[in-house]
DNA sequence: GTTGAGCTACGAACGCTTTCGTAATAGAAT
DNA sequence: ATTCTATTACGAAAGCGTTCGTAGCTCAAC
């Protein structure tokens, strides 16, 4: 029995500099190491190598994969954005929420007073789960 | 100028083990290194000098705050538990969810589709909002 | 006063993240 | 073929978080 299950065992929380190359393979889609340098913005500049090493340590990790038949490889991303928000998402609510979802939910309704707009699209969304919901 | 000022300059997002302490200290109030100790249940357990530094290194951070007066040196959390929530669903918000709070709701949302209760809780914080709004 | 128990202080080690310099390599240009 | 450039690979260092062992101090009990 192989210590690496084939089924990749849900890829570990993402570290900030993971997080943002991992934001501009999402948005950029799949990215040389020079593009995806190219992209980022940052108060402090960041190296070429340092982007290159993340790289290969992500991919160590199962966060991006490399295709490697050209000369310089390129990266996608290996994980989805919204599994990995949801992954997030679940870490803050056990650790600061004590696991309550909802808790979070009303904490940030609170902090941030919704624009009109913005109340309209999560009734409509409460709307929706009222309708179709299975719980 | 002095590099600290009085108002001290918002105290950092705490680390895992920081939290796990501010958590004791939120649920039982002021407490001794050694009940600190004593409230903590984990998987592997720790050991009774890590908590005190762990503690020493909070004080120094502004997390909390010392009463030394007495020989068994009394800790209290210096932040409170809504504003490093706040703080800490800021952060998430700015890394993961590009800056919108409502993305973040949208997603809480959608993820863990909402009871009745819940849905019933989350519409009456919109209609208050809806009312007393300054938005 | 001496001993002992409990407490704080200090320092060090380990692991992980982030950073980058340097070397090796492959391909393009001449 | 040689030189130049862009790329990958490797190794190492610095910083931070977490852990704990050890030393030193203080108070109480004897």
């Amino acid at each position: 029995m192989p210590k690496r299950p084939l089924t990749r065992p849900a890829p570990p929380r993402p570290t900030n500099a993971e997080l943002e190359i991992l934001r501009v393979l999402w948005r950029r889609g799949p990215c040389t190491v020079r593009a995806v340098h190219a992209s980022f913005e940052r108060a402090d500049p960041i190296g070429y190598t340092t982007v290159l090493k993340l790289l290969q340590i992500m991919t160590e990790k199962g966060l991006v994969r490399r295709d490697a038949s050209l000369r310089s490889h390129v990266y996608s991303a290996a994980v989805s954005e919204a599994s990995t928000q949801r992954r997030m998402v679940a870490d803050l609510v056990k650790r600061a929420f004590g696991g309550s979802t909802l808790r979070l939910l009303l904490h940030a309704l609170a902090t941030r007073p919704a624009t009109p707009r913005e109340v309209h699209q999560i009734r409509r969304l409460l709307h929706q789960q009222k309708n179709g919901a299975r719980a």
